[in-house]
DNA sequence: ATTTTATATTGACACTTTTCGATTTGAAGC
DNA sequence: GCTTCAAATCGAAAAGTGTCAATATAAAAT
């Protein structure tokens, strides 16, 4: 079933609250490893871990320049992760996602 | 920060494939724990842990009959859910990574 | 060429999770 | 009463996770 197991590894990676944040913080642009440091009380190699994650279930994804690495989301698969939670939570007639325009925009493949 | 704790324990408890697909099964309605057993390879004792793990997250709610327990989705988690996955993963004003550099210390639930 | 800086990797440890078989609880039926 | 069925809980083994200090790598600055 590699339908759910590449989805939940995004579950999976999104259910640690530090990473969660992370991921928050990346929301807004592209950030390089040291800014995000400077913002958790935890080890560099927690976070380059944390980060090593968050990049193999595809959420997050690397770029490097010079010495630094530059983290940002991955639209692709967020979008493909919301169509999964949606899936998932609701049978097709009554999908939640079109209670809710605002926050439920590409939750379907077709909008 | 509860915010995070409570949504991010909501991915962990979808971090899981089998758990994925239990909800994806009670998203047709309610089913009781026999019915959902006959579709998986596990123990009995695996399963009720299981579901313990959706219920305590909040997503699933359990109802009990007699000796039947039926599980359903809740739709109030769920959405919460999703506007929590739709905030972290989208631009905003007041993202943490705009706030002060030591925002997220303290975050830690276990400080 | 040496030092500094940014990040990744390794090794170790404590803690958590997954899973099962066995047991227990609690309701229904005899 | 006793038995049966559905589900939860217990106890334990194996596997996985989060974390850090130490070390390695690799680019930039000196």
């Amino acid at each position: 079933m590699d339908y759910y197991l590449d989805n939940t590894k995004v579950f999976k990676a999104l259910g640690d609250p530090k990473r969660a944040m992370i991921v928050d913080m990346l929301s807004c642009g592209e950030l390089c490893a040291c800014k995000i440091l400077e913002k958790f009380e935890m080890s560099q190699s927690t976070l380059s871990h944390h980060m090593k994650t968050l990049c193999g279930c595809g959420i997050v994804k690397a770029r490097e320049e010079g010495k630094w690495t530059y983290y940002s989301l991955d639209d692709d698969t967020i979008r493909k992760t919301k169509q999964f939670f949606c899936a998932i939570t609701s049978d097709k007639e009554n999908c939640i996602c079109r209670e809710n325009a605002n926050c439920c925009k590409g939750c379907n493949e077709n909008e």
